[in-house]
DNA sequence: AATGTAGTCAACCGCGAGGTT
DNA sequence: CAACCTCGCGGTTGACTACAT
């Protein structure tokens, strides 16, 4: 008996998302949560595979993702984390907090690759590239120069990041020869220091994704000050009220977070990097933006951070909020 | 300005793992 | 134990964009 398919594909939808499937989407989640894929599509009325939904929302719609080129430190553990896993993206993701497999897997086919080569450096193999691209060096100088040039991007990246870093470790434990055979001691062990240099990543950053399950939220840092709807959920503390009180006048009836019942998310204010919602909700006009006059109102994240009290919710409190 | 080419990235596809019946 | 189901992963594709000619 052949495979039965992952749904029926009679009359289903591909191709790009438009927003009114991923309003649709986010909207269904934030209400339920993440449950079976497969029911997905038919319970928030997409004609979508389940497949094709929890793609597009680890992909693009989760709320914790980062934008963005990944920085050098994140790529400079791309690749260390490349050396040890090889292409298990879901891995080297598990240790980049905001960044998706697929996208580590195509920073690393666009971008790395490139860059490993111009150093001289195999990317599968991670070691010197033997003849062709890198100009005749005797193999010691050679793997002297590769050495300089991991050395190089280490310093660099050491320096913009913060003062611990797994590549030293990584380094000290890495066995070339047997670098790809991954053991699971050997994956706890990077995990291990992977989870060490976030801890002190979370303390600049904010927070790793290893720690907020994706859908089942908790804690999710839920904003307050951030009620457009009328059905603003009590759990929004003090500065609820006063935020949104001339915005939600200039709101028409296309409001996104009145369709979307999006409880008070609290985005990150300094560097603000909402990833797509912020491109998402902008697209809707739901910055609050005032449309007469170009005095954007940007209430969303004018509140400087300090005055927006963060409140970790279960899972519980979440789903109360949303209904 | 028009066309060609390269780069980027969202999305798809097929497969395997693990769980359930 | 086999058949089936669901999910997640990695490879690949193709649409779109930027840049070059």
């Amino acid at each position: 008996m052949g495979r039965q398919p992952c749904c029926d594909k009679v009359g289903l939808k591909k191709g790009p998302w438009t927003s009114d499937e991923d309003k649709k989407l986010i909207n269904f989640i934030l209400a339920n949560g993440q449950c079976c894929w497969r029911a997905v599509p038919k319970l928030a009325g997409l004609l979508r595979c389940g497949k094709s939904c929890r793609l597009r929302w680890t992909n693009y719609l989760r709320p914790d993702l980062k934008r963005g080129l990944l920085s050098e430190y994140e790529e400079k553990m791309v690749i260390d984390l490349h050396a040890q896993l090889g292409n298990r993206w879901s891995k080297i993701a598990s240790h980049l907090p905001g960044r998706t497999d697929n996208e580590i897997k195509n920073h690393w086919n666009t971008h790395i690759k490139k860059k490993l080569r111009k150093m001289g450096i195999d990317p599968l193999t991670h070691k010197p590239l033997s003849t062709i691209e890198t100009p005749p060096l005797p193999p010691p100088q050679q793997e002297v120069q590769v050495q300089e040039n991991i050395q190089e991007i280490e310093q660099q990246a050491v320096q913009q990041s913060c003062s611990t870093s797994i590549v030293s470790e990584l380094d000290q434990n890495k066995e070339p020869e047997t670098s790809l055979q991954s053991t699971v001691t050997q994956e706890e062990e990077i995990n291990n220091m992977a989870a060490s240099a976030y801890d002190t990543m979370e303390q600049t950053d904010g927070f790793c994704i290893d720690e907020v399950p994706l859908i089942e939220p908790h804690e999710i840092l839920v904003p307050c000050g951030l009620s457009p709807s009328s059905t603003s959920i009590p759990t929004s503390s003090s500065s609820s009220s006063t935020s949104t009180s001339s915005s939600s006048s200039s709101y028409d009836s296309n409001n996104i977070l009145e369709d979307l019942l999006l409880p008070d998310f609290e985005w990150p204010i300094n560097n603000v990097d909402i990833g797509l919602w912020g491109d998402y909700l902008n697209s809707w006009d739901v910055l609050i933006s005032d449309v007469v006059g170009d005095r954007k109102q940007t209430t969303m994240f004018d509140p400087p951070l300090n005055q927006c009290s963060r409140m970790i919710l279960d899972q519980d409190s979440w789903i109360n909020g949303l209904l």
